[in-house]
DNA sequence: TCTGGGCCAGTAATAAAGTGA
DNA sequence: ATCACTTTATTACTGGCCCAG
């Protein structure tokens, strides 16, 4: 069905497809009926197709022709499906729209084509939009006129938008980048959102002659550097069709860097670059455990896997799957990764697994919900979640294990900053509101002296893990307050550049913590600079 | 308002944080307030940040401050500010719905940070579609009764998600992906809608020895190999910031492949793979001109040319632009590469600007607006976009002129586009209208004999142009009609093994074209196989 | 009892489509 | 094709109520 759904939507479409629709639903997708289905996605990769599935609903085509028919079965219909457009279509359209309202068909094919959207589903859109545009411009029409462009978008921001990869990693030398989903260290977890978001990426640099993990936050970049020679031994398994999990032991820890936007330059763009700081992970796990575990592409993981020559465990050989798809079943990773993971084939395994269970593993973290919480975690702050402007995306997840006294939760969340506080609002960029607070003093190891309040509890930023309460931590967030002693870690053994405390400069952290505190809500940013829209 | 809104969630939720709140926030934090700025994508891609905005509504910040002023002013309020859940996040929501209806407080904070969502989202998406289902589940629970687990899930689709790219490319062999936006071969041109949809793929296969152009178009992919030996030279500019544009003159055409899709497999998991097929471009450009032109990655794209050592115009070396940001003004690409270039920076300049210009190059092609399409292509088949399950997404364009021509405009932006000759309105652009079919028959050389029947028009499918109507084929589409004489072409010079007329074979074009006409909108093909969802 | 959390029902608001003209 | 509505979906809020401290 999803697939129909997708398809044609409109077109047959016009139906009617009254209520029986639902009807259809519950037919055939029924459960999901519910619009989610079909993302526009279309196209794109499998996974697309898959999202969108959700919804199940619709029965997929029901083409037209039956149309009459339709009614009846079950499920059928299918129903209108509503597609959803992405963040970065909204973006497209509405610079599209701020330049001309209303597109010739011709123009809008193109659009349509360009943003892969179906021509319907965008002059749809116009429509619409041209509808709400329309009672904007009444309401404060009165005030100012400026019918046409103004609201809408963004300026600037706008414009950065498909740079993406490149822009975000911004290395010097080429590197090759690994599809990848789900990357664990230890029970600190990040999981891409979708591949697209860039919030987790893994790549390999054959000049620095290492291998690195990006990570996206906040508005920030994180990333720690694994040179080729301090990986003692890989692993690699199949886990679905075609991914693997590969596994990597260290003899010491990564390097870790830290974004640096500067909003330097004359014009606006900030410069970024890159600066060694602490170990930004939860409970600076990537310093403690020296297993990282990789989900991703299994021919390109199997790859690096093969140019590092260290694989020892695998076998001699990593077999990889035919390019076919199989059913996800036939591989099956040890129990340990199995939870890995993400992938479901089965939707099942992942999600709760965890919840009353254990988490196995090595930690022995309790977590079990939300009770075993750290106390100031848990506190309820809740009122400050607001504040973070978008949430940073990712998903850290800590796990419990080695910090052990982190989060009851399993493995999956924690926040990200926790660890450091990034100078409050800074900069803006995306606005942070930095909250950063004090993060729950105990929960992490280090020494990091802030003040907790139950603002932390929002507060903070940073991949790690988060804590206990809402929000992602507004993008700025930023360095973790590396803890004084974090050099110590790794930096003895693995000692690198980065070893720099530029942290605590930038940012005194306490000062920030009490700043957001007070307030309470008292977020600094306003999001402005993005796209202040003019007037 | 928004601010809390998304804020404290629940937590404090209790919320009632009456009115005040609201009022609160304008306090403090106010600006802030208004949600809607911040979605919750946060931090994703640059992108991600405009895309909300659009809503414009809220007046950017009005921070709070104003606080009080907010009523006044039009507009006010900040409204809530509406998140949207990405289709990645909703079905992974979905996902997790399925097995657990009302998690928990920890494991709501485990799904917020894993999907970079805020709590407070995450936790009123479940408390809504708690709801939902509760309808659903009364209508429909009369008859089945199936209350939690069947309905929302799609089984195994949902699972195959973040598979992504590996599996669409479903390469044997190791790839290297190189980050790109843009691809032109003469006039047809495929602009990545997001790095994320891998709507167009670029990689180098090392063990075959050749360069790759993927595209995802309508479910299907299509791709052409560049042998390296048959890339004579080579040329590389630099275009923004961290993005380049590489020429590859080759000697001879590349060897297209059409995917394949078998429903095969005994479980459901479509068997994918390649075969070699005729030209697949919008009037077999890529077999008629042999300058390739991607825009993506500079520091990607550099090493490639290094690679191939072949980079003979570039001058000896390639200077990239250091890995921080610079206005982009600076790097000026010539003025004909400059069109390519769709980023933009501002904006603005995109769009428009080549409206009305010329093409050039070497078609003839009127192009004007519908009113030149091809009488076949340009029928009315409207209705069936509709049909096009998802669209395909991918936006290809054909341009004008030579490059030539082009925009006036300033590197940046241009829109995608613009030089070349967007018909005006015509058609669209991007799209072709040209639809293959029987395109003009002049502009196109080839032979293909496909009878074109105004299905064709749209028909296609792949990534070529499209045609006049709307949509994407549906993703079935499938092969072009490959012209019998495509072979001749590059066959000659290039005979690989994909001459195949396999096409042929597979499908009976008049055929399917026939049928599809004849519905109306019956299009063949479901995009069934691809994920079939197991009922 | 109050408080923190959470759930639910109900309800705005808005977005995506459909309808009819 | 557009417009004015109308529908349906989705997101978020508001209140009421419950439960555990």
């Amino acid at each position: 069905m999803s697939m129909d759904s997708a398809v044609s939507p409109a077109e047959s479409s016009s139906t009617h497809s009254h209520d029986e629709d639902e009807r259809a639903d519950s037919l055939d997708s029924s459960p999901c009926s519910s619009t989610s289905p079909l993302t526009p996605d279309d196209s794109p990769s499998p996974s697309e197709a898959l999202g969108p599935e959700k919804d199940s609903n619709a029965g997929p085509i029901r083409t037209r022709s039956s149309s009459a028919a339709s009614s009846k079965e079950s499920d059928t219909k299918e129903k209108r499906k509503r597609s959803r457009v992405t963040p970065e279509q909204l973006a497209h359209l509405e610079r599209y729209f701020s330049m001309d309202r209303s597109p010739t068909a011709g123009r809008r094919k193109e659009i349509s084509e360009t943003l892969g959207m179906q021509e319907r589903q965008t002059q749809i859109w116009f429509q619409n939009r041209r509808a709400k545009a329309k009672l904007q411009d009444g309401k404060k029409g009165g005030r100012n006129g400026i019918a046409d462009v103004p609201p809408d978008m963004p300026p600037e921001l706008a414009a950065g938008f498909d740079v993406s990869l490149q822009t975000m990693i911004h290395e010097c030398e080429p590197v090759t980048i690994i599809p990848c989903t789900d990357l664990s260290i230890g029970t600190w977890k990040r999981i891409a959102t979708t591949v697209s978001r860039h919030d987790l990426v893994a790549y390999v640099c054959e000049a620095k002659h290492c291998l690195t993990w990006f990570i996206h936050s906040a508005g920030y970049g994180f990333k720690m550097e694994i040179p080729f020679d301090s990986i003692v031994e890989t692993k690699f398994v199949n886990a679905a069709p075609g991914t693997g999990l590969a596994s990597f032991f260290l003899s010491h820890p990564p390097i870790f860097f830290l974004e640096t936007i500067t909003p330097s330059s004359s014009s606006g763009a900030p410069v970024r670059g890159w600066k060694p700081c602490s170990d930004w992970t939860e409970g600076m796990q990537a310093t403690k455990v020296l297993r990282h575990d990789l989900v991703g592409s299994a021919v390109q993981l199997a790859h690096v896997l093969r140019n590092l020559n260290v694989n020892s465990s695998t076998g001699a050989e990593i077999s990889l799957h035919p390019p076919s798809y199989r059913p996800a079943a036939d591989v099956s990773p040890t129990p340990t990764q199995a939870s890995i993971l993400g992938f479901v084939e089965s939707p099942h395994d992942l999600i709760h697994p965890s919840r009353s269970e254990t988490y196995g593993y090595d930690l022995q973290r309790p977590h079990s919900g939300d009770s075993l919480q750290h106390p100031l975690t848990h506190s309820p702050r809740s009122p400050d979640e607001g504040l973070i402007p978008h949430s940073t995306s990712p998903s850290l997840v800590a796990s419990g294990a080695g910090y052990a006294r982190m989060s009851p939760h399993p493995p999956r969340n924690f926040s990200l900053y926790p660890d450091y506080a990034e100078p409050p609002k800074a900069h803006s960029y995306r606005v942070q509101e930095l909250d950063v607070p004090g993060r729950d003093a105990n929960s992490f190891p280090m020494t990091h002296s802030t003040p907790l309040t139950r603002r932390s509890s929002y507060g903070e930023g940073p991949p790690s893990s988060s804590h206990s309460s809402y929000s992602s931590p507004s993008p700025h967030i930023v360095h973790t307050p590396f803890h004084s002693s974090s050099s110590d870690y790794w930096g003895s053994q693995h000692a690198t550049n980065h070893t720099s405390p530029m942290l605590s400069g930038s940012l005194p952290s306490s000062s920030l913590l009490s700043d957001s505190q007070g307030s309470g809500m008292g977020y600094s940013q306003p999001v402005a600079h993005h796209y202040s829209k003019l007037p």
